[in-house]
DNA sequence: TCACCTATTGACCATTGGGGTCAACAGGAT
DNA sequence: ATCCTGTTGACCCCAATGGTCAATAGGTGA
């Protein structure tokens, strides 16, 4: 089906998945523009067409590439023996800053897409949302040794305050890359301030 | 200028402030519709031209009005004079509540506001925001007694860690409200919810 | 009743931009 | 010289855009 485009050489597949997914992310199914896509991807609309068939098509194909990416990356990875969840936690951080790095709109693409509601496409995402929902769901905290955790708070509402904490880290950082010039960043800084807050909650959550 | 507008009776004109902010905050100046606008505020396409002349006019309004709408709200409500952190940003998360209860999409068209990038407004936009930074920024923790917070922690980053929960906190219950039928918002529930919230991050980070 | 007036309508306009097609081409291999 | 595969971009039709304006609705005073 997309044989097409999975022969061609990673460099441009991914060149081209990016600038799919930034306009997806960005402007949601409906008023994304392929025109725009083959512009920021550097080659000729035919060829689009060529490898997706039509817009729909390639939204799913997406869609379905980019969680899969994520799954891979994320069980391929992540110790399901370590029973701390900040160095479970830790762990998940650094995949997703090294999926960020290769595919900066790709959790972006994601959780828009959860939120679409274009009648194209609607039906087909929130199927696939449902069928993996149903297979994936809670794995992240499997295995977790819950008693290191202070007993006079309710334990979820802690795990959700240290898991924003690093959502918002990241969507900050994310944030004045953008606003930056050249659009960089550095993950390196990231990293080390990651940490600080990780001694912070450690302190305050542990027991 | 905008006399004309600001004379309608206030049901009718947050009916319309509403549609625009709505239609501005999912899709950016250069894709948001004013035939969109009219249909959801149930008023004709010749009237809304005859209240803001043009699109840009209407944009650039918006977003002055919107932000004194915010700076009345809280400056008129938040007392200044309170020194306990805990009680300053509950003061925060209720008048936001507020305010959201009837502009629902006001706070997260303001966000994309900041990001805009149409060359049509980002001048103008820029403009404004430089002007208010200048004015406003840092005002809500002024005067806080930062010496019941524990000391042995970086006090920036704690302040971080909780504002970013309160953020969160509400970001996920609107995504609920928007995945449920009627886009209902329980506001009681969320309160109380948050309630629990405020007494884990004291215990956590009170001395 | 009728003339006047202001607030409001929505059909209409020129123009842009959308998704999608396809004849033509580039250039390596046989 | 002839294929062949990968690639181009001008072109198509049409939906939708921001904006206009003659026509109307409906209240007011005479």
């Amino acid at each position: 089906m997309f044989s097409k485009f999975l022969n061609l050489d990673k460099e441009k597949q991914d060149r081209i998945i990016n600038a799919a997914i930034k306009e997806f992310a960005q402007k949601g199914y409906d008023h994304a523009s392929t025109n725009e896509i083959v512009k920021e991807a550097g080659i000729s609309k035919g060829l689009l067409f060529h490898y997706f068939g039509n817009k729909k098509q390639m939204f799913l194909f997406l869609f379905d590439h980019c969680y899969e990416l994520i799954a891979d990356h994320f069980y391929q990875k992540i110790d399901l023996t370590e029973k701390d969840f900040f160095t479970r936690i830790r762990q998940a951080v650094i995949i997703k800053m090294e999926l960020l790095k290769t595919y900066p709109d790709l959790f972006k693409f994601i959780e828009e897409a959860y939120l679409e509601d274009s009648p194209e496409v609607k039906m087909e995402v929130d199927k696939k949302i449902k069928e993996l929902n149903e297979v994936n769901l809670g794995k992240v905290y499997e295995g977790i040794d819950f008693s290191k955790f202070r007993n006079d708070m309710d334990i979820e509402k802690i795990l959700k305050i240290i898991t924003w904490t690093f959502e918002k880290l990241s969507a900050e950082e994310l944030f004045k890359a953008k606003l930056s010039p050249e659009h960089h960043i550095d993950y390196e800084r990231i990293f080390l301030e990651a940490e600080e807050y990780f001694e912070i909650l450690t302190k305050a959550f542990y027991k």
